[in-house]
RNA sequence: GGGCCUGUAGCUCAUUCGGUUAGAGCACUCGGUUGAUAACCGAGAGGUGAGUGGUUCGAUUCCACUCAGGCCCA
């Protein structure tokens, strides 16, 4: 007879091997033919709003690893609030203007190819276009789930018009001012120049060391150094670190004035030789102090600036606000003016009268020269240092104040009111709450615009007679009507005209405003454009990397404060930034960088999400092949847990009530109760890496290493409809309905395969799995946490007489125990019947007899089991032989084969061969 | 140079207010099983808690500095 054929097996068609690259594209294919976005959707019409809001990454060709990561984090945060119940409307978008794409497409083209802005502007949407593509299907891949079909995208006319009613509302509302500031600036372009258009070359320029005379002291100058003479003209002031000694060094001429720790090189290389330390003060007294400029007919002053350094120069550094950034920064905090006497093609202006129309290189020369007429030049050389060339024609750049478009921070106490904003959102972690107070408090006015092509134009206009620059809503809003039509191209047609009348002289003919908006605008008008006019505003939530805060997050913020007065997000989640394995910032030079969808085609995106969601994203992310690895096997561990579950529910029917539940099953209930329970909580709080180690760790131990093991005997060896069988059935049909429903947000392709197997309709449909109270029994748990304690303690044993071979496998195994504990006597005692089961032994007696090992609670003694094997469910048992009609079988076995009337089918079988 | 963040086993994470021998899983080694089988079970080994100093009866935990790395600003 073949009792092998009675034993209930798993059975399913779940396949052991995931195969995830071809499934999942299965999968995706399956999604988008039932319209599964929809039907979520539908699902949750009534349901309560979440508004998450997609910050748009940028349409630069492929997805990077970090973007990839961006969306996997947003997707499980989506996917978990929809699990959770409510209705999430998630419109993925694109930032698709700005330099990056506009250097591409004239690198690839090459400048001359483009005779109009429009021209250039044009091959940059394609290009931006083609991104958008790319990117949603890379996306798309990942399994994040979102409108990919409607995406908002800052370059659509739509987009373009609501960013300029954002604008309109920041002038209507007094913002905008008008001023100089200095840029990169190429002389031979005629342009300025974007930070990522600066090629540093090594250059050689004039170093000087110059005196400036103090007005107040008798014979008493500071020493400068400046490797950019032309620059003298425009000086307004000196600037010295508050917290350097400053010497006053007396020569056999004069007093001059240089930082203390940069004595010894200066005397040495100006050839001082008698001189005297007369006094020397903290730089912070020497504030407001003034002197005489070295050949112009006015007078700058001593201002105090933490910029300054001690690394080379004299500790004293000339300022000229026009042509330089952080001697800018200085003239807003100390009010200087912001001279910039140089012309768009480098030339000095009349505001220098002795050097009007040279250019400002060859007229370092002259300047030398003047300083050394008036004795004001200390000492001169050459001097080697990196400078920013142009990218595009090499010539060697300079700084040049031009006039920009400001928003100004303290308008209406806007900054305050920003700080003060918050306060009231939810920072997570609480640490970038403090990051971007930080930000907002230190940012300088923000300057608007951006003489490049590819963006938004600022709809302002200037007199063809007077000059004047006007910017007025009415002018904003003829340019809103024009760019929802056409788009922002019409601006940039020189056929359109805008009617309007200058409020200084009255003339109607005007130029339009070349300058574009600074990308920021577009991206972050996205709660007026999206939120406000979509969904709901403000937003529950933003999520986007820690560089954010200064970017998206802050500028979101500020832009909100202006138009809506309130926050445009209640709560901002922040991730690090994705690294190499050995933390390192991964860049092409490095030949360190992971592309997202080469490790996709290789691993499957449930594999690398599984990866992501265990990494504590809170800090930076180190990336690594051995992770992947790693998340490859706990991937397998999951897939084998419902694997298992899947092959004994195949002949499940219906649930057993509660309280007919066996005692272990009703244990295993509350488990999975707390459970759910923690991998909520952990959701809530958006920490995946918890939820990946509490299931995973669930799987491993709770499941496989434990009841899984205990239950095979059960599930495979007790009668087909046996309570007993049915009660596990229960219990394991909640645990993977639970399991599976708690995972689907970090492998939503696995789950939704897993779900195929079990119910109808898709996973991504279903809610949370809800705890029946009573599931909860603690007082079980208790004693089973001793229990537990205890078959760790016989589990050692086992080994040991294993090692001594004494037993193989566990059920060869008579176990006998004795405790002096009298709590753990008692239990034992009571738990009697189940030890075999616990412990996967043949038998299990609490006496005490020679020769025991003692543990920490028990005494053990292991001894090979004196009965007969059962054929059938391989336990040891006395009664084995003694039954004539099943002479093989246990007591149990013959029970279940009578009962079950399992003969007629053995019979039908056929005899297998060999 | 400034602001913010990170550093625990080869990997991913724990360690509640500072308190017994710093814990899990994976990977590794050894063993068992062959009825989850490219699976499953058990055991073992693996740590100067980045470093130095301080506060304390006691520090991985609190403080200072240093080192390594990241983001932003200069």
């Amino acid at each position: 007879m073949l009792y092998k054929d009675t034993v209930i097996l798993p059975r399913t068609a779940f396949p052991m091997r995931a195969n995830l690259v071809q499934k999942e594209a299965d999968i995706l294919k399956n999604w988008a033919d039932t319209g599964l976005y929809n039907l979520i959707q539908e699902n949750r019409a009534n349901a309560p709003e979440y508004i998450f809001h997609d910050g748009p990454p940028y349409a630069n060709e492929h997805a990077h690893l970090g973007t990839a990561f961006n969306r996997v984090l947003k997707d499980m945060v989506i996917r978990y609030k929809i699990l959770a119940g409510y209705k999430v409307h998630f419109i993925p978008g694109w930032d698709c203007h700005g330099m990056p794409i506009e250097h591409a497409v004239i690198k690839k083209k090459g400048a001359k190819s483009f005779s109009t802005k429009n021209q250039l502007r044009q091959e940059c949407k394609k290009y931006a276009e083609e991104s958008v593509d790319i990117q949603r299907q890379e996306f798309k891949r990942l399994g994040t789930f979102a409108d990919w079909d409607n995406p908002y995208i800052t370059m659509s006319k739509e987009y373009e018009a609501k960013v300029l009613e954002v604008f309109k509302i920041m002038v209507s509302k007094g913002y905008i001012y008008r001023a100089k500031r200095p840029v990169h600036w190429c002389t031979k372009c005629r342009t300025a120049l974007a930070e990522a258009e600066l090629d540093y070359k090594d250059f050689t320029s004039p170093s000087v060391y110059v005196k400036f005379k103090i007005l107040s002291m008798p014979d008493t100058y500071i020493l400068i150094w400046t490797t950019t003479p032309w620059t003298l003209p425009a000086n307004v002031a000196c600037a010295i670190n508050s917290g350097f000694k400053y010497n006053f060094v007396k020569t056999e001429k004069e007093t001059l004035i240089m930082a203390d720790s940069l004595l010894p090189t200066v005397v040495e290389k100006l050839k001082i030789k008698d001189y005297k330390v007369e006094k020397t003060v903290l730089g912070k007294e020497l504030g407001g102090i003034e002197y005489k400029h070295p050949f112009l007919d006015r007078t700058g002053k001593i201002i105090l600036s933490s910029f300054v350094t001690s690394e080379s120069g004299t500790g004293c550094v000339h300022i000229a606000p026009g042509h330089g950034y952080e001697d800018y920064l200085a003239s807003i905090t100390y009010n200087l003016p912001i001279l910039s006497p140089v012309d768009e093609k480098g030339c000095f202006t009349e505001e220098v009268p002795e050097l009007q129309g040279k250019n400002i290189f060859d007229a370092d020369k002259d300047i030398i020269e003047i300083l050394t007429n008036n004795g004001t030049l200390m000492y001169k050389e050459d001097f080697q240092h990196s400078y920013p060339h142009c990218w595009r024609c090499k010539t060697p750049l300079i700084f040049r104040a031009t006039p920009q478009w400001f928003l100004n921070m303290e308008h209406n106490n806007l900054r305050t009111r920003c700080v003060e904003e918050i306060e009231k959102v939810k920072w997570m972690p609480e640490w970038s709450k403090k990051r971007i107070a930080n930000n907002i408090m230190q940012r300088p006015d923000w300057c608007l615009s951006r003489q490049r092509s590819w963006g938004i134009p600022i709809p302002a206009l200037y007199c063809k007679a007077c000059g004047e620059a006007i910017l007025t809503t009415e002018i904003i809003e003829k340019a809103i009507g024009l760019v929802k039509i056409n788009g922002t191209d019409i601006w940039f047609d020189e056929n359109t005209k805008i009617d309007a009348v200058c409020p200084k002289c009255g003339n109607k003919e005007f130029k339009k405003e070349e300058d574009i908006f600074d990308v920021w605008i577009d991206s972050s008008s996205s709660y007026y454009a999206v939120v406000k006019e979509k969904l709901k505003f403000p937003a529950n939530l933003y999520c986007e990397a820690v560089d954010q805060h200064r970017c998206w997050f802050q500028h979101s913020l500020i832009l909100s404060m202006v138009t809506e007065e309130q926050s445009c997000f209640k709560a901002v989640l922040t991730h690090g930034l994705i690294l190499d394995k050995e933390g390192k910032k991964m860049s092409k030079s490095q030949g360190n960088v992971v592309q997202p969808m080469e490790v996709i085609k290789k691993y499957g995106a449930d594999i690398v999400r599984l990866y992501l969601s265990g990494l504590d994203y809170t800090c930076d992310i180190m990336f690594s092949t051995d992770g992947l690895e790693t998340a490859t096997t706990a991937y397998r561990k999951i897939r084998n847990t419902f694997k298992f579950l899947l092959g004994n529910l195949y002949d499940y029917k219906k649930a057993l009530s509660y309280e007919k539940l066996w005692e272990v099953d009703k244990l295993m209930l509350h488990k999975l109760a707390v459970l759910i329970e923690n991998v909520t909580k952990a959701y809530e709080e958006f920490e995946f890496y918890k939820v990946y180690h509490l299931i995973h760790n669930y799987c491993v131990m709770e499941l496989s290493q434990f009841y899984f093991d205990t239950l095979k005997d059960r599930l495979y060896t007790h009668g087909k409809s046996s309570i007993s069988r049915q009660s596990a059935q229960t219990v394991l049909s909640e645990t993977l309905s639970a399991l599976a429903r708690l995972i689907a947000p970090i492998l939503p392709f696995t789950s939704e395969e897993v779900w195929g197997y079990f119910n109808t309709g898709s996973i991504h449909l279903e809610k949370l799995p809800v705890v029946k109270e009573e599931w909860k029994n603690e007082k079980l748990a208790n004693e089973y946490e001793l229990i537990s304690e205890i078959r760790d303690e016989v589990l050692l044993a086992l080994e040991q007489a294993r090692a001594n071979k004494i037993i193989g496998s566990g059920l060869e195994a008579t176990v006998i125990i004795d405790s002096k504990d009298e709590k753990v006597l008692s239990l034992l005692r009571d738990k009697m019947a189940l030890l075999p089961s616990i412990f996967i032994v043949s038998e299990v007696i609490v006496d005490r007899v020679e020769n025991m090992v003692t543990f920490k609670k028990l005494d053990i003694k292991v001894s090979l089991c004196e009965y007969n094997k059962c054929e059938r469910c391989w336990i040891r048992e006395k009664e084995v032989g003694k039954n004539n009609e099943h002479p093989t079988l246990c007591v149990k076995c013959s029970k279940v084969i009578k009962e079950e009337d399992y003969e007629k089918e053995i019979e039908k079988k056929e005899p297998v061969e060999g």
